[in-house]
DNA sequence: AGCACGCCGACT
DNA sequence: GTCGGCGTGCTC
């Protein structure tokens, strides 16, 4: 009989599984958790198939077996799935799913002391500080004795005279059972229509996928618990996937006021214990509920019963390091290889996920409005071929006059500016030359802040010049159109004592900047946020009662295919953040085509009207959802190697039909942590595998150590 | 992801 | 002369 061969994937980014010898009288099944020598190293691995045919070299042997359950076998088939839908390598998805390996170990024992209740009238000063001061109890020795200003050893003292209990236990202890049976809030016939369609799905233990779509005030997340609470019946597990933001305290209490314990929760910030604990526990299946950003989808759960995505729409679902991939996506995925429930909800679902229902491939569970529900601030357009501003300007005077009244009223504006730079177009008014990009059609656009004149599309640039290129003239140069930095001045000049602050790309390269201002933005010190598409991230800002839309045209066919849906949300957004009763949220779209039938739509709150057009645009482009489309981000440190790693792997892009190449050009964040960028988009017709042809393409190019060439699949951004 | 190998600059 | 910088390549 001829020695069992294994299969061992790593958590490391190399291509595919290693085989390996098993020693006799081992025993090896897929899933396993092993050590194994790689290299000169020894690693956690897992087993991805066994009994394979001998390969005729001779093998290294693995090490060890761990004796923890084995990774699930939907779990393993997730992990070669994402891989090859993102175009990533098994090893970097198994490195997130492995993120916590030492809680693979058994939890570590800690002995705890805790008072026995008794208390004679002859104290010691240090044995009464210990009683007095050193709880909260149970605790370890030492901590007691810090608290109480003693030496621990007064503490193991007062075992043996029978003041205090010593007790050996585990340090991650089990985390409290939810209850699924206590009384919810009472719903409404229709939402009790809603909630008995999910929980039959539950009660089906298979797979399907429902869009759970109801305005805010609409009660979804309540329906949605009934589901929840269906799963837990069966003991099984539930995973609700939440926006990064929603995993506050607050956030959280909602769940233990119907469950009756805080669920497990796991996001990139806990501490290390808190990772292990929470990952062992929902590991070994003890942990029944889990509310999680979107990296909490690669936990594996050994009894999973109901997968939830609450705000689908959320772009912070994907991400967009390491492996870039829409959790979204990913959990609709594992609903179907675990075969369970998804539920996916949202007060503005995604066009794909609308597309999805459509075709019925999700349940479209609708939730009616409650009377008094907010659903979009009230919204005007401002017609700008009657309400001209002046040349050069670009905020009209009803415009202007509603940011100074939430000026007046201490209140926060929001102007949306969808473009970057300062001007779109540099224009010669000697002789009516446009500044172009060398070797495309398209404009330069000004940016005031860095001097340069720079092609959004290729990622030319060059400085401002002072005279015109083509007659010579000087001083003929004039910025047409706006950017955000424009709108800036623009606004500045108009309320001198305000604060103003432009939220882009360009001005915030670091997630941190971003952040930071974010932030500033939610504390109120800043007075007018001028954004492009960056500010719609579902912050809270309770302060913002007035978004000014300043280029409502650009909305249909600008250069983001998506603006116009990320508008709406973030309209959408706006008003549940300030709709409260005594600040009523108001948006006003400049535009020279008020006519326009998406416009239209959105004045008149007619979700139903504006999606029909945006998805007809979005049919007419190819785009998502009836198209597909990458990036590819080309990173390194040096800007000229980086650009030119860009255009040589165009050059490399295997032929095939219906695949289109756009770039490559600056990627929005140039320069992210010291290192450059350049993208570039790929679209593809609908019929096109693109990861495959993605995966065939980047295998074909060489990367030089310290530059990386990326593959985005469905990218959320495009500006 | 690590780790070793190897090929060039400033030190005991 | 060597110590050590990091660029390149490999791990069953």
């Amino acid at each position: 009989m001829s020695r069992q061969n294994v299969q061992i994937l790593f958590p490391v980014n190399v291509p595919g599984a290693f085989d390996y010898a098993v020693p006799d009288g081992v025993r090896v099944d897929r899933g396993d958790i092993v050590f194994a020598p790689i290299g000169k190293q020894m690693k956690l691995g897992v087993v991805m198939s066994v009994g394979a045919a001998d390969v005729g070299r001779e093998l290294k042997e693995i090490a060890e077996v761990k004796a923890t359950r084995p990774l699930p076998e939907p779990m393993l088939d997730f992990i070669n799935w994402v891989a090859r839908y993102n175009v990533a390598s098994p090893g970097q998805v198994l490195r997130m799913v492995l993120r916590s390996w030492k809680a693979l170990d058994p939890s570590p024992i800690a002995t705890l002391y805790e008072p026995t209740g008794q208390r004679p009238s002859n104290l010691t000063p240090a044995r009464r500080a210990a009683l007095d001061e050193g709880g909260p109890f149970p605790a370890r020795a030492a901590e007691i004795a810090a608290r109480a200003g003693i030496s621990a050893g007064v503490v193991k003292g007062m075992v043996k005279v029978g003041l205090m209990r010593a007790d050996a236990r585990p340090v991650d202890p089990p985390f409290a059972e939810p209850d699924p049976n206590m009384k919810g809030r009472a719903l409404s016939p229709a939402q009790n229509a809603a909630a008995a369609d999910l929980v039959a799905q539950v009660k089906k233990n298979a797979y399907s996928a429902s869009l759970l779509d109801g305005v805010t005030g609409s009660g979804k997340t309540e329906v949605y618990f009934e589901a929840v609470a269906e799963a837990l019946r069966q003991g099984r597990q539930v995973l609700i996937l939440v926006p990064e933001i929603a995993l506050t305290q607050a956030g959280l209490s909602r769940f233990e006021a119907r469950f009756g314990a805080e669920p497990v929760a796991w996001h990139s910030g806990i501490t290390d214990m808190a990772r292990r604990r929470a990952w062992r526990e929902v590991a070994s299946g003890r942990a029944k509920l889990v509310v999680g950003a979107r990296s909490a989808l690669f936990l594996p759960a050994a009894n999973l019963g109901l997968i939830v995505v609450d705000e689908e729409h959320d772009t912070s679902f994907k991400q967009e390091e390491g492996v870039i991939y829409n959790a979204r996506d990913m959990a609709v995925l594992r609903g179907r290889l675990e075969d369970r429930p998804v539920i996916l909800a949202s007060a503005t679902p995604s066009l794909e996920s609308l597309h999805n229902a459509r075709l019925g491939r999700y349940a479209h569970i609708i939730l009616p409005e409650r009377p008094g529900a907010i659903t979009l601030p009230e919204i005007g357009l401002i017609d700008m071929k009657i309400h001209k501003p002046e040349r050069g300007s670009f905020l009209s005077e009803p415009m202007v006059k509603a940011v100074a009244e939430r000026i007046g009223r201490g209140e926060q504006s929001l102007l949306y500016m969808n473009r970057r730079g300062y001007a779109p177009l540099i224009l010669c008014k000697a002789c009516g030359a446009r500044l172009k990009s060398p070797d495309t059609d398209s404009w330069l656009v000004e940016h005031r802040a860095t001097g340069r004149a720079v092609c959004h599309l290729t990622g030319f640039s060059m400085r401002m010049p002072k005279k015109c290129p083509n007659c010579d003239a000087e001083d003929g140069l004039t910025s047409i159109g706006p950017g955000v930095e424009r709108i800036a001045d623009e606004a500045q000049s108009h309320f001198p004592h305000a604060r103003v602050e432009i939220l882009s790309s360009d001005t915030t390269s670091t997630p941190e900047e971003i952040k930071e201002r974010l932030g500033r933005m939610e504390r109120g010190e800043i007075d007018i946020l001028v954004g492009t598409q960056m500010v719609v991230k579902g912050h809270n800002f309770p302060k913002l009662t007035f978004v000014g839309v300043v280029d409502g045209d650009l909305l249909m066919g600008g250069s983001d295919p998506r603006a116009g849906e990320r508008t709406y949300q973030t309209l959408v957004q706006v008003a549940g953040r300030a709709g409260r009763a005594d600040m009523a949220g108001e948006a006003l779209i400049q535009t020279h085509h008020p006519e326009h039938e998406a416009l239209q739509a959105l004045v008149a709150g007619d979700r139903d009207m504006f999606i029909g057009v945006e998805m007809a645009m979005r049919e007419m482009l190819g785009l998502p959802p009836y198209g597909r489309i990458a990036a590819v981000i080309i990173w390194g440190p040096d800007m000229k190697k980086a650009k030119a790693l860009a255009v040589d792997f165009v050059t490399k892009a295997p032929r095939a039909d219906g695949v289109e190449i756009l770039g490559p050009s600056e990627a929005p964040i140039s320069r992210l942590r010291g290192l450059y960028r350049y993208r570039l988009f790929v679209t593809a017709e609908p019929s096109v595998n693109l990861s495959k042809y993605m995966a065939a393409w980047r295998a074909k190019a060489k990367v030089p150590t310290k530059y990386k060439i990326q593959v985005d699949i469905d990218p959320q951004s495009f500006v």
